[in-house]
DNA sequence: TTTCTTTCATTGACGATGGAAAAGAATCCC
DNA sequence: GGGATTCTTTTCCATCGTCAATGAAAGAAA
């Protein structure tokens, strides 16, 4: 019983802030140094940290030991669920990705997308093997609403997926025999953007995602937004214009209505009258400079700007992160996105820190590799510690 | 050193929801009945807490004792600062109004704001001296940015009363000889409704507020939210309409801007033509059948459900409070919230409860009461009590 | 070289906290 | 009166984290 409660912040901040001295750690935990170095030893017994190498730069005094995360004290394996495709990556316990692969989908139904990911994770525990070290956690992303908090991870309801109640936590830990944890896809990019990404030590942020759907993961409190009913960040369906296009949820002017892939095709389409049908033929038109197709794009970044001036006048985060596939187009939308926000920012929101990271889908499996890590965390630090030969098979 | 950690929850539970017994107590708090019972005694010592009248109606058993708050144990001044007049109320530890008052103002300044506001806590300090009750805190909301982590309670830009920089809580405190606690109005009510109204018990919930201004409290993962520059919630400045009304903050279709009393003055005039210069006199216009008025404020009705619909759609709150003056036309806006708000809202985050609910500015000012409470029980729980006879002077 | 200074890290004593389990208390039912 | 039942309190006891003293490892100064 060396279990700490300490031990998940120390972990915890160890891990985003890489190496730190015990000094540094307790400054940032606000613990004492005694503290520190209590909570330290069993996670150090129990491999999960090391010392060194490299020292902090002092000038004077007894120099400082580094204390970071061993990397290779353990795997895990992020799953991104997409409509058409599984991607999936094998990472250390520092969320770094070791290797990566990704299979295309059949079909969408749970016993067409179940085999595929089996067999995935089974290829990237073989890659795991190969480095000697074993994989403790499984992390599975998909869109939609999903119910943390049940035993089973399920997933109450994906309209992309076309699935319901679908106790896929409990479905894959039994393929698979490793612990699994399922999350909404955009909070589990969320997650991985906190821990180790744009959003590392901020109280509140928001990560905004365009794609083939416009969604919003949120930090307030230091904490994820889930939302009292699964639903939150659904910045794709907030409107910004009662006379805008008709979306599929049946109201006016949302923004993916306006600024998803889907939408940007369609009025490309539209406006120039060519058989545009994928968004990087759209992209295409518009980067060989027809005006018709830059002003969708205009459109879009504006609708986008304007949606991000929601977020900010509602919740002032520190930060927003606009990521997605769709930042492919950037360029276009960049203009659109920097005035209207501009515009919509109210007061000293606009102070907020607004920037672009390129997040492909294999930062989204990242993510879902960062939530298995932090219930790994979880019960490592709650649970007494064993040493890395002791254990072998399935965690818990 | 009778100190308890645990104290401030057992408290807090307590006043929020009435008498309970030590069972009850342990249940809500996740405290076991020892711990309650030890965190319950020295909350009693110091006359805060009383035990019954009544019982838990058991059948069977010991029966259970109740324990409530001792409302007359300390008494506190909320003030709510409006742009002609100061709001003053008299509250028990309950939060209770006791005594009410109000002074208009001659001037915005602070040099003008003080002495009123000096004044009208003078009033309330010899009510209370009626009651033979000490008063322990003075609360006081304003409107705008209120830095609440500095000492002095800093207003750091109110732009409705033109303050900058205006160190409030360490004026205000050398006036009256109180501790003073300066909050944000909109997050003063939200306290307010938090502990003692609509919002009791939630994990999350908005309170939009309706009238001069547009406002809006959030409560998410148990706290209000402030905004990293002390911005957020500023659901007023949320533009709904690319091509509404220009509103004086630079943007166009501003929630404010269509919505607020200025704004459905303006439009009403100019509907109807008549020279309506009050918002009493558009809702006169409206009740009496003016097709014009009628029509302005439905559409300020569904720009509000719409924004509630941002709102629910971001954060998906579990429920959202609709108050302000504005409440007053409710009859006429319902029709357009509701619609508006059930076509915005996406997947389960409809299922979000919408209520309304009557709060005059007294409520405002009871809002800064909760404040001072708050603050107030933070340091009787975390300092050695003391009995209500000892202590006469300024607390803490 | 020796001693001082500085800073980091560890140790041990101690207090605060809260849980488990047993005991006590108060009521109803038989 | 003797269970039965439920609420409350007491009595330990483990955990956690701080304080203050000590040790450790360097550079600086004498």
């Amino acid at each position: 019983m060396t279990s700490l409660a300490s031990g998940e912040s120390v972990f915890t901040i160890v891990l985003s802030h890489g190496p730190l001295t015990r000094a540094q750690i307790a400054g940032r935990t606000g613990l004492s140094a005694a503290a520190v170095t209590k909570a330290v030893r069993p996670l150090m017994a129990a491999g999960y940290l090391v010392e060194g190498p490299g020292e902090g730069s002092r000038a004077l005094g007894r120099p400082a030991t580094l204390v970071r995360v061993d990397a290779g004290a353990a795997f895990f394996v992020g799953v991104k669920v997409t409509g058409d495709e599984i991607i999936a990556v094998l990472t250390d316990l520092c969320c770094r990705v070791r290797a990566a692969a990704r299979l295309p989908l059949t079909g969408r139904a749970p016993e067409r997308v179940l085999p595929v990911l089996t067999e995935l994770v089974r290829e990237l525990l073989t890659e795991a093997d190969g480095f000697g070290v074993a994989v403790r956690g499984l992390g599975i992303a998909v869109s939609g609403d999903v119910d943390v908090d049940s035993a089973e991870g399920m997933v109450r309801y994906s309209p992309f997926l076309e699935w319901r109640e679908v106790p896929l936590a409990g479905i894959a830990g039994t393929a698979t025999g490793l612990p699994v944890t399922v999350e909404n896809d955009v909070r589990a990019l969320t997650v991985a953007e906190q821990w180790f990404g744009a959003g590392v030590g901020l109280d509140s942020f928001a990560l905004v995602t365009v794609g083939a759907g416009i969604g919003c993961g949120l930090v307030v409190h230091g904490r994820v937004v889930s939302g009292a009913h699964g639903v939150a960040g659904e910045l794709g369906h907030v409107s910004i214009d009662p006379d805008g296009p008709p979306c599929y949820c049946g109201n006016r002017g949302c923004v993916e209505a306006v600024a998803a892939d889907p939408a940007i095709v369609r009025a490309v389409r539209e406006v120039t009258g060519r058989p545009v049908t994928t968004p990087a033929e759209a992209l295409e038109l518009a980067r060989a400079g027809d005006r018709g197709a830059r002003q969708v794009y205009a459109a879009a970044g504006q609708a986008i700007g304007r949606a991000i001036g929601s977020v900010v006048n509602l919740l002032g985060p520190e930060r927003v992160v606009i990521s997605g596939e769709g930042l492919a187009a950037y360029d276009l939308f960049a203009d659109g996105i920097r005035d209207a926000f501009a515009a919509a920012a109210f007061g000293t929101a606009a102070q907020c820190d607004v920037v672009t990271r390129p997040l492909p889908f294999e930062e989204w499996a990242r993510g879902a590799a960062a939530t298995a890590i932090q219930s790994f965390i979880g019960s490592a630090t709650s649970a007494t510690p064993v040493t890395s030969k002791e254990q072998s098979g399935v965690h818990q």
